[in-house]
This record gives C-alpha cells, sequence and structure tokens, in this order.
DNA sequence: AGCATTCTCGACCGTCGGTCGATAGATTAA
DNA sequence: TTAATCTATCGACCGACGGTCGAGAATGCT
C-alpha cells in the first residue's frame, strides 16, 4: 500500500526511527531494512531522502549537537549562577545521555559506536567552543581565570569532559566515579588558571551521571 | 598452487598484510579479500587462523600499543633527562605515526578509521597508565609536581595528547600546530602542579609531528 | 481534463564477512 | 613402504547488506 506524505515529515520519522536504532543498537549494527520496517517505507523512498546511511547518521549528529548547544546557551545566560559553575553546566549539558532513558544510557557509547561518537566529538567541538569563549573571556577579563590559550584550553575541556563521561574508553566501575569526577574538576580548575576547590558543590550534579 | 607453511609465519604475514591496508585505506574500508590478495591465501586460510575481520584489528592494535610501551619504557630509563621532560617525551612516543611514512601518516586517523582508533585508545590508555604512574609518583615525592589525583592525572594528560595530535578532532591547519603544541604543553604543566615554562624547550620534537 | 511534479514502490545488483566440506602435504606408526 | 593422522589450504557457497533504478501512483497546477 501507498502512503503518501509531505517531504520534510517523512524525512523527520525517517530521522527520529533511525536515531532510536543507531542509539539503541549501534550504528553499523543497525541496517537500512530495520530503518525501512519501523517507518515502514520501501528501500527506494529511504534513498529518496538520503543518500546514503551515513548522511541519516550525519544529519542526526548535527541535531544532536544543535540540542546540546541550545541547552548550553540556556545555562550560560542565567547570570545569577557563578561563571565557574555555569560553564561547568553547559559543559555537562552536552552528554546526550541526559535525554535519554537509562537504558539508552547504557547502550550509547559502546566501541560499535565509534564512528557515531567519533563524529560527534568533531561537530560537538566546533558548535560548543565558540559558545564557551564569550564566558571563559569574560572570566578572564574579570581576573577569575588566568590562561594564555583559552580556545585551545576550553576544547581540552571540552574534550576531556566528553571522553570521560559520554564514552567508557576507561574502563570505570561505578564506584570509581566519584573520584574520577573530582579529578576532573580539579583539572579544569587548573586549566582555567582559577583557584581551586570550587567546583566540589557540583558533584552532586555529576553524581547522577554515573 | 598450494604452499604450507608453519602457522605462526602465516600469522604474521597476514597481520602484516592487514596492518598495512588498514592504516592505508581504513578499517571498514579494506575487505578480506584485499588481504586474501596480498597474502594470496584462499578465504578458509583466513578463517583458519582469525575468527574475524576484527579479531585481526585487535591483534594489530595490541602489537602497536605494545610497540608504544616498550619505547615509553625505554626513554623512562634515561635518568639524564629531566623527569618532565621524560614523562613528555613518553607521551609523545606513543603516536604510532612515528613508525609510518609520512604518507601513512595522513591518511592514519580519519573518520573512517573510528573503530581501529577508539579500541587503540583504549587498550593504549591500559597499558601505559601503569607504565607513567612510577615516574610521575617520583615526581611527587620529589615535590616537582604537586597532584591529589595522579592516576587520574595521567590519564588525562595521555587521552589529551592522544586526540590532539594523533586523532584529527580538530580540524587544524598546519600553521595552528605550533600554538595548540604549545597550549598543550601549558596545560599538562598545570594538570601536574608543576612550574609552568619548563616544556617549551621540547617543542622542536613536537614540531616534527605537524 | 491534461500535464508535471513529487513521492513511493520493490525487484534487482554487486560486495561483503563468514562457513564448510574436500583435500593436499607433512608427520608419525606399523 | 604404506596406512593413518594431523595440519594447513582451498574455493564454492551463503545470507545479509548498502545501494540503484525504472515504473507508476498520488498530488497539485493550468
Amino acid at each position: 500500500m501507498k502512503t503518501v506524505k509531505e517531504g520534510e515529515v517523512r524525512r523527520r520519522e525517517i530521522l527520529v526511527a533511525a536515531r532510536e536504532l543507531f542509539v539503541k543498537k549501534g550504528y553499523e549494527q543497525t541496517s537500512v531494512n530495520d530503518i525501512l520496517k519501523i517507518v515502514d517505507i520501501a528501500k527506494g523512498t529511504f534513498y529518496y531522502y538520503f543518500a546514503s546511511k551515513e548522511e541519516v547518521l550525519e544529519a542526526i549528529i548535527l541535531d544532536i549537537v544543535e540540542e546540546g548547544a541550545r541547552r548550553a546557551e540556556m545555562i550560560l545566560k542565567d547570570k545569577s549562577i557563578p561563571l565557574v559553575s555555569r560553564i561547568m553546566m553547559a559543559i555537562m549539558a552536552q552528554a546526550p545521555e541526559f535525554e535519554g532513558s537509562d537504558e539508552i544510557k547504557e547502550e550509547l557509547h559502546k566501541v560499535e559506536n565509534a564512528k557515531l561518537e567519533r563524529l560527534y566529538l568533531r561537530e560537538m567541538l566546533k558548535r560548543m567552543t565558540p559558545i564557551l569563549q564569550e564566558p571563559v573571556l569574560e572570566g578572564v577579563d574579570q581576573a577569575i581565570f588566568q590562561m594564555e590559550y583559552p580556545t585551545e584550553c576550553i576544547e581540552s575541556i571540552l574534550l576531556l569532559g566528553h571522553m570521560m563521561f559520554d564514552c567508557d574508553v576507561f574502563e570505570w566501575k561505578m564506584e570509581d566515579y566519584p573520584r574520577k569526577i573530582q579529578a576532573f574538576l580539579c583539572n579544569v580548575e587548573r586549566m582555567l588558571g582559577t583557584k581551586e576547590g570550587q567546583l566540589k558543590e557540583l558533584m552532586g550534579m555529576f553524581g547522577q551521571l554515573s
């Protein structure tokens, strides 16, 4: 049977179904046929909207990065929170797992998703670095921070945060996390050149992540 | 034609050919048939030695990590070099590109190799963290370094070094590198809690990498 | 109504990773 | 010398995959 829908609608349907599958089963483990079955379309229709399976992945990643960027911008606007904390919260808000259920959280960052991960990281860095530039430079101006290479510092912090908490490159056990988080906060403060210990209060928020 | 060889010899042949192909064309882009053509064996022979294409990848990665670990241990033994420099050099010596030609260098860390990259990173961290533990703790003892979380600090530095110079997640241009390297050295010194500026002399060595 | 455009279909294609039974060559036992 | 055994090799074959394509249905426009 043939059900016709407006282009953009169908496109979104494919994107939604594919995202759920990629996250649940992994990109490589998800076949185009799996997506077709869920959206209930034929192969030709899929390839009418996307040139390849990978193009779908890229579109999804851009969506995820964009959502994270919006959360970050929202957080950074809130001048009632101390600058350091605001910056840390914006970084924490990138973790895509925050939007998903616990099950998704567990499945998302396996080795099988190396490609998704890698593309995500690149796009996230590209999008987030400029967003964090402003508040960090503000901190430098106010002499809260002290650093010679602000851009590179932001990149490193974003990278570290992502690798430590969104991937499982270090195969940490549950009980390791509190210590790892403390160490991360400590390193971030050092890189920013701010006085140490201010971020301890943020532990609770990170705690939910483990 | 059937040419019989001793098991271990054939195994190495496959490993060598596969490694070159994975590095040159990327893991996913290399088919088992490509490997067969080079080693000049039939499919059955390949699967007599390895259970899957991925098992070959894992064996190769363990080799690469082991080679890096040996280089690191060699460097760390040389007490004539200042401790900080020795540690940095051991980390730099991990970059697998150092063993290959310039061509290989360019091809190695593309998105297509996300899986290789990811597995490498995990194994490298597992192998290198204990190796660096000793000299870093020595530095802490001698009050050259000052840090609360030595293990985590090493992990972070290894991670940063790898991501910044072995991958191309940041799409840096050639001319960006000197600055990025300076920034990296600066961040490393801060994380180690050592006095800044000691590592500037190492720039030349990093220079070759760009 | 006629026509063009947009959207959908599914049969088909080449390639891939992986399987398996047959068998050749080397090794051992008689 | 021969028979039995073991190890290494072969390549036809398999199902699944990502992707192509021409036919045609639904829709919108004149």
